[in-house]
DNA sequence: CACTTTTCCCAAAACGTTTTGGAAAAAGGA
DNA sequence: TCCTTTTTCCAAAACGTTTTGGGAAAAGTG
């Protein structure tokens, strides 16, 4: 009745698939107990250095892999990290992102571990691709992104003591590990450059409120105005929409011209970049001659341009290696609350950032 | 020494994780064997639909959900599904690539399946998290984009007999399951189109030499030119690339209007708009009026741009739909030759596809 | 009533690892 | 030599499911 185990058919029978090793079948070939085999691969200091060896070389020879699934099981562990995208947001036509992913992506494979992706269309689906992950067993940890001012993930994964690391921050008052950009200090950086141009009007076209990097925008912005003596305008702040950046944008371009002391210079993620193009050519007024301008984001059109335009430009590649290393350690049981990282952000500035004419 | 299971300790004990339910435990609570929740559960018909119901209030009022890491070492399958996207090829900046995407992790999570995401930075890495998903034994089948004519990855696959499906196609003569765009009916579209508004130099500014893509654009190109009684001026052809297509389409651009009788119309993929625009511009020619414009994908900026963009415009979601779908059948064991899909692409006709001047 | 068939359930095995708790063999110490 | 310690290995259990191969009870049949 219950059968034998395939035992030491190696390489025969059902397909080129089953060309792979069994930890049983190694043990065999090797005339060693699976448990010796298994703990001269992990290094385990109770197996002889010669077998040690002599197993590894098999190993090698037979293109033994473990299975990952067994051994997920028996570790209680998926080894593997969830993230769930959300391309109604308007995210991914940044290599901003995909270079966060990137990073993301390469630590991971490095641990040994994998990346699965949820796709979800909005924040309801966002949340549900999430849950399903978490309470379907299916991954260790998340990694969260595009975080809001309020953000029900956070208090959920909180709730449940699920480990976690954003990318990002949110507001919420018990700890949590996050890697964020000081999008405030690169605003206020880029504001008193401005300002050091002799620009008196500068304006801010803002990401999506509800979000929490504009937040921060926002405050640099305020803080780089001060610093170099210049009044808050009000009329000089204006906020796009995520769902529709190019367009938005467009609109709040031509409002602000609508000035009866017009800006000087804007302020904005790059994002939105398209749309004020549009406005200013709409105006007769020339990017970075009548008017300077600095983005948020190295994206590909920021360099492409002509004239090319000065942008703030995050690590995104580094952040998202940070992500997982910290995720890693929360996982293994560390304090969340400390990693908790603000990232410095530099200015490149080209063609888009002179002096007032 | 080796305890027993920790049994019925319910929502107590280490910490919010754990309020998760086992088999063992709720077969416990019902009091019934495991062996007969899990058949209850998967709706055979050996158990009597009273406790059936029984068993599938108590699964639901308790949160149960088996647990799939179990489940996939149990019925050998990963459950999982694998795709390497490469950042470096610029795909990403196509919203039509994350529809593609989108369409795929929904399908894929209506199956009960897990999507996995490598990120390469080149060929070498493309192949190489491949390998590591298939000989790892962590995908039970892979999806393939971005297709080169000749593509080591097809034959890779093919050779040992691995489940795949490609998102495009590939000039190989065994049998294999692909999901692509009818690139050429397509360009043959626009192309007999504008020539049937009187544009007799009709331009190609065709994507990268040695993908699959151009060859069938620059096909349907041809064959519009021949439908239409138009003559082929090879001059009126060139190559972008992929590493950066605006920069090589802007310098294409001012190239083909170097020429004594030069285009009064361009066909590309939107991909390298910005660089046609900006070469245009340059050349002080209207988008539109001086020449026609017709894209292949409707990226926001064809939307946006004033004037807006005609373009031909791939269903990148259903497609990802039709590729999961089929390739759970190829997984299932199907013949993957049965599944050989071109789709159609549509025709979206707006500003910039006007007759000459 | 005796026999066959159907209905309903279950114990045990299996998936492929890692961990546990020894135990035999070798080495060291007196 | 005898006892203790160290070295080196392994059998069995465990992870949480699903599948296998019955088997007991209930229902049908003559």
């Amino acid at each position: 009745m219950f059968l034998e185990q395939s035992g030491n058919r190696i390489g025969f029978g059902e397909g080129f698939k089953s060309m792979t090793i069994n930890l049983k079948q190694l043990s065999k070939l090797l005339k060693l107990s699976p448990t010796t085999v298994s703990r001269a691969l992990a290094d385990y200091p109770d197996v002889s250095a010669k077998t040690r060896a002599r197993v590894k070389q098999m190993a090698i020879q037979q293109g033994y892999q473990p299975n990952p699934v067994a051994r997920r099981l028996q570790k209680g562990k998926t080894e593997t990290i969830g993230i769930v995208i959300t391309p109604e947001q308007n995210y991914f036509s940044d290599t901003f992102f995909i270079d966060l992913l990137s990073g993301i992506s390469n630590q991971i494979t490095r641990a040994g571990y994998e990346l699965i992706l949820g796709v979800a269309s909005d924040e309801e689906h966002e949340m549900q691709s999430m849950r399903r992950m978490v309470e379907g067993k299916r991954v260790d940890g998340m990694i969260l992104t595009l975080i809001r001012e309020q953000d029900p993930r956070v208090g959920y994964l909180l709730d449940r003591d699920f480990p976690f690391v954003l990318y990002g921050r949110t507001r919420e008052t018990r700890p949590y590990a996050f890697v964020d950009m000081d999008g405030k200090q690169a605003f206020e950086k880029a504001c008193t450059y401005l300002a050091g141009l002799g620009h008196h009007r500068i304006a801010l076209l803002n990401g999506e409120p509800g979000f929490m990097f504009p937040v921060g925008c926002r405050e640099g912005y305020e803080s780089g105005l001060f610093l170099s003596g210049l009044e808050l305008d009000p009329d000089l702040i204006r906020e796009w929409k995520h769902k529709d950046p190019s367009q938005s944008s467009y609109r709040w371009t031509l409002e602000l011209f609508k000035n009866d002391n017009p800006p000087t210079a804007i302020l904005f993620q790059t994002e939105a970049v398209n749309g004020i193009f549009k406005g200013l050519d709409e105006l007769n007024l020339q990017p970075g001659k009548d008017v300077a301008l600095i983005g948020y984001d190295d994206l590909e059109i920021a360099r492409i341009h002509r004239p090319s335009l000065s942008v703030l430009r995050p690590q995104a590649r580094e952040a998202g290696q940070r992500v997982v290393n910290i995720l890693l350690e929360v996982i293994k049981g560390e304090d969340p609350g400390k990693f908790q990282e603000i990232h410095q952000v530099e200015m490149v500035i080209r063609e888009t950032s002179l002096p007032p004419s």
